[in-house]
DNA sequence: CGGGTAGTTGATGGTCATCAAGGGGGGTGG
DNA sequence: CCACCCCCCTTGATGACCATCAACTACCCG
């Protein structure tokens, strides 16, 4: 029960949101806007979303959401990788997802954040306020359309991840992971040989997967020693044999 | 790996949905409309709510959401409790939430339902075709946002119920349990000698916790042991100690 | 070259699953 | 009305999977 003394070195590390470089709020030109909720809004209308974003880029490791903190922000992910969490008072922690690119985070109701948000690899957002969101949202209705679309689809995932959490073996987990990571960054589904990058270290992988370090790492060993997966570093895997992977991420195979 | 003996009988049971009485479709004398998505609608225009609602009953055990069947309707529950699950191919089992009055099932963006619904108390629901509901939400835009706010409460909900699942010891989750169910029940919280009604089987709760029943089993008889709980019948039990069991929950304490 | 961090591997133990048997309550049929 | 049965629940004995503890390697950066 006490798998947490590696987080000390990050629990150091300053909790406060300080954002550095304010870059130019053009959504014109953002490369994401495709596929984010801000494609509800016509090109000749996005000054008037740009004037409520604030853009801003992180560095790893900076968290900037806290759960408790008062939930004043809404930030729209355009490029890097942050990891969602939620800690139990004595250092356990359970990361409930990684946002990337086009994903939506503090999409609150109550009053405060019910979890913490942190950079794994530089991190660039849209930044509204609470009230600058929802001036957004009156002006663009198909925008909030969007969100509930958005919500819908990570309640899907968040059920999968109940299963998994719930009801899957570690082997399970991790090629459900592996699996997963591999439809994020958008390659065809079923196609072996695949590369998949690991932006997250084994500590990040084994609170999502509630597991611990050891047994990531132990499972990443024995799924490429039996051919599934190969190792390229620790942070880019290919995926050798996607159906055998398919298979064991549902719960088909015996060992 | 097997613990899915005691869901044969279950499985056995028609997976198809066939609706019995239709009751008067009349949304005005709804007593659940207050706590619902459809308290956004003024009550002078609730005739075109009700239009599209085909109000049901269903009896216990019956199945009205099977997973992976195409998502054509909406369901809003109106009374008894629902258990929403996930399957694994070889019967695994994780109950990814119970439904109560007032909440809304279906909303999917897929195509196909990800989930499978069934009645634990006999059921009431109104039922909305996908294009009904559609057309009721392009008429009440206030309705849509209602529906983004109960998916945003979903999530967190949802991320609490990761972090209980991937982090949790048995005790806790079980701690954890009773006090959202003391919640969802409506009474103060901190308020102690409360009791709570269990309308699913010890199997229900262990499916939802990721356990078995016989750990759930012996982890009820050990609260009750320690005087936090009173155990009047297997399904209604008093919290007697209110403070010990969100200490409990929280993982403050160590045993 | 040295220190620190991340990852791997091994030995051991604990929590919970599994296997097994017994108890209790509600409903049905005799 | 009682007896029986069935299902649900409880309790006990054993075992497996994964956590914990510990040592070691690899790699990065100063």
């Amino acid at each position: 029960m006490n798998n947490f003394a590696h987080y000390a070195a990050q629990a150091r590390r300053p909790g406060l949101v300080v954002e550095p470089g304010h870059l130019p709020s053009i959504c014109d030109n953002c490369d994401s806007r495709d596929i984010s909720v801000c494609s509800a809004i016509d090109s000749h209308e996005l000054h008037r979303l740009a004037a409520a974003a604030v853009v801003t880029q992180i560095e790893p490791g900076r968290c900037f959401i806290a759960e408790g903190e008062p939930a004043d922000n809404f930030y729209n992910i355009t490029s890097g990788t942050a990891k969602i969490y939620k800690l139990l008072p004595d250092g356990r922690r359970q990361i409930t997802g990684f946002a990337t690119r086009g994903d939506f985070l503090g999409l609150a109701v109550s009053q405060n954040y019910a979890f913490s948000a942190e950079a794994i690899e530089s991190l660039r957002y849209c930044r509204f306020s609470r009230q600058g969101l929802r001036t957004v949202l009156s002006d663009f209705p198909e925008m909030e359309r969007r969100l509930l679309t958005v919500a819908s689809n990570e309640l899907v995932a968040a059920q999968e991840q109940m299963l998994l959490l719930g009801r899957k073996t570690a082997r399970e987990r991790l090629a459900s992971f592996l699996l997963s990571l591999a439809l994020k960054q958008g390659d065809c589904p079923h196609q072996s040989g695949v590369r998949v990058h690991l932006p997250m270290t084994r500590g990040d992988i084994a609170d999502y997967l509630g597991l611990t370090i050891e047994t990531v790492s132990r499972n990443f060993t024995r799924l490429k020693n039996e051919g599934l997966i190969a190792l390229q570093s620790t942070d880019a895997v290919t995926l050798n044999d996607r159906d055998g992977l398919v298979q064991l991420a549902e719960g088909y195979c015996s060992e």
